[in-house]
DNA sequence: AAATACGCTTGATAAAAGTCAATCTATTTT
DNA sequence: AAAATAGATTGACTTTTATCAAGCGTATTT
């Protein structure tokens, strides 16, 4: 039996609220666990993204590849984060963006339809989902506050400061690429900041 | 008597629902117009964003002032939009922006606990929510994208064509700080395009 | 009408970041 | 264990963007 515990622990978390046997079953009912072994795709860019998953164990990351071949990453996503490129999985329409698994990924799987006709009713799912939203707004806010006003030094520090297991669990490459830079920039800058 | 009507109708239609006499009257006995003349603040970096504004007429800027003095604006606003900076709004900690009206403003404006009180359980308001939510989910996607992998005079040209008004708007030094530019490298990508 | 602000442009120079190539190390994979 | 791959670093050089300063029109203000 899959691991629906973590799924459990955040909604309640974020939405405040207590979750009933029957809503659970509910939960276990339309979500699908699924594993996706590192290397592996969740979406490819051109695919459309019929699911979001809840990540119960592993990390990936979303990016895009452009006309030279360099790879840019928009998302890096970890434990308690739902994987999907939204505006796809909204409006059906077709992803530019590509899901790769980073580590072995476990996550628990379900379509826009079903959200919206089973899940979704459950309060404490919408009251969960409004606090996601407003925490995600605030976040892309701040992040691109940063990329706007400052240099790829003062980014790095900041993500350092607010996310320093993202530091330890993923290589430099990514960061650099995360945070708009090349490798090599990113190397250079972490030498120069330890004077 | 100020005008409700353009409120009502973004509702209805980011909603797709309709709007009851009832329910005009609960938005009209809730949301406060107010003027806000030219190079007014509504909002001053340190104080709380007690309020949001629905935009009936004009446009505002949302800025931060580096150490050096320099503005970075993070959003320009017009007519159908929402004013507020959400973080401080949401939590009612002090702002790290500003918020400027650019052109004399309308706005019907409310607080944090009344929307939640009175508006929110407005079923056209909340599906109205859910829809200006990944609405911006997806733009803030895009932009964030834009902003890690194209160069300046990308950004320019996607800014041009997924939103010409704003380009015919506002003055150019405007246009550059929101693309992360200063104005005289935008003067210039300007001049090589021409090409 | 004169004075002032503002916005845009251009030039010269500097800083930030990208590109390409080489090397080194530490994992993985075979 | 050997081979292959992935990640990090460094050097030389280029491109992109910022900075500072000046000049020029056009609104606005007085």
């Amino acid at each position: 039996m899959h691991n629906f515990q973590a799924l459990f622990d955040y909604v309640q978390k974020l939405s405040g609220e207590t979750l009933s046997a029957d809503d659970r079953q509910v939960f276990i009912t339309h979500f699908k666990p699924k594993k996706i072994r590192k290397r592996q795709y969740f979406l490819q860019e051109g695919d459309v993204c019929k699911y979001t998953g809840f990540i119960v164990k592993g990390a990936a990351k979303t990016f895009t590849v452009d006309e030279k071949g360099h790879e840019h990453i928009l998302k890096l996503s970890i434990e308690n984060w739902w994987l999907a490129d939204f505006e796809s999985f909204y409006k059906l329409t077709p992803s530019r963006f590509n899901i790769e698994a980073l580590e072995d990924l476990e996550i628990l799987q379900i379509t826009h339809s079903l959200v919206e006709e089973f899940i979704r009713p459950i309060p404490a799912f919408s009251a969960m989902q409004n606090v996601l939203s407003q925490n995600n707004t605030i976040a892309a806010q701040k992040r691109m506050q940063s990329s706007i006003s400052q240099t790829g030094e003062e980014r790095f520090q900041e993500l350092v400061n607010d996310y320093p297991h993202f530091i330890q669990r993923f290589p430099q490459n990514l960061i650099a690429s995360y945070l708009g830079l090349t490798p090599e920039t990113l190397s250079r800058i972490r030498k120069n900041a330890l004077k």
